[in-house]
DNA sequence: TTAGGTGCAAATTCTTTGCACCCTG
DNA sequence: CAGGGTGCAAAGAATTTGCACCTAA
């Protein structure tokens, strides 16, 4: 599992005072279930969080990983991405984003673009609701499902 | 539900072409789920369009909604929204067209913009893989949700 | 006619829940 | 030490599959 150890600290910071200010406590396996999802950027879904998790603390249950990672997202600590005929898959990246994936075997890969985080929204959008946020999502091949 | 009679003609003429052309039969089921798709705009679920399909053929299985909703999307004759926590919902437009998504009820609406059709996509995805289309997602609150 | 399509019911898979015990604050 | 959090096991949903019959081409 790739890590993005650089900014780990600062999630973790970040974290605690999110759970702090909502009331909620800081358990041993919030925070392991959390450093899983932001320390990976392979959009895991529950089973796999699960499982990265579970090596360190075996004694962890499912529900609890289920539970949690619908909290973290509740929090806004981390974000959900649903790739379809998949299930639901988890983002630790709250920076604004985009993202990329593969229509054959379903790899989502983030990108970063200034461009497209400063869109403007068409007018129409006022009449569905308040916009809080929005993403481009790219459907494409990915290089290694196009190779083979 | 609200459909659109407009089009309806033109799409079934394109699903029978595309059915022919990919050597798959055009069973009774398959157009009258495919007519359910294509006229809703309420981006139904599977189990939504069993029940609508249901109503008019009520021998219908769930299990031939589940093969030709997916077979339907295999042929690119619609397309499926992934809204998180929610089963996967089918639509029917696949026309380049976004998606307003209400973080509170799930509600989601299409919208149109040429201007971000249009957008450029940077340079970096290219590293990824081939880009075939893309759409924007907006977050945020529907008036129904917000009124209340 | 015949291969692909369908319905049925059972099996899977994924996710949620009830409850008693545990641990953070 | 109090109330939220967890693990366990069982329930519940949603989706898929095997198989025998059916039907479009």
């Amino acid at each position: 599992m790739e890590t993005y150890n650089i900014n780990m600290e600062q999630k973790m910071t970040r974290f605690n005072e999110v759970c702090k200010n909502a009331g909620i406590k800081l358990t041993h396996q919030r925070m392991e279930i959390f450093k899983e999802v932001a320390g990976s950027k392979a959009h895991p879904d529950a089973e796999s969080v699960f499982r990265g998790v579970h090596e360190r603390m075996p004694t962890l249950s499912q529900d609890t990983v289920y539970r949690t990672l619908w909290l973290l997202k509740d929090l806004g600590l981390i974000t959900t991405v649903g790739v379809s005929r998949e299930r639901t898959r988890f983002d630790g990246n709250i920076h604004p984003h985009h993202h990329f994936v593969c229509s054959r075997c379903g790899s989502t890969y983030d990108f970063h673009s200034r461009e497209l985080d400063e869109l403007n929204l068409p007018d129409q959008i006022k009449d569905m609701g308040r916009a809080d946020d929005f993403q481009v999502t790219v459907k494409g091949v990915c290089k290694d499902c196009s190779d083979s």
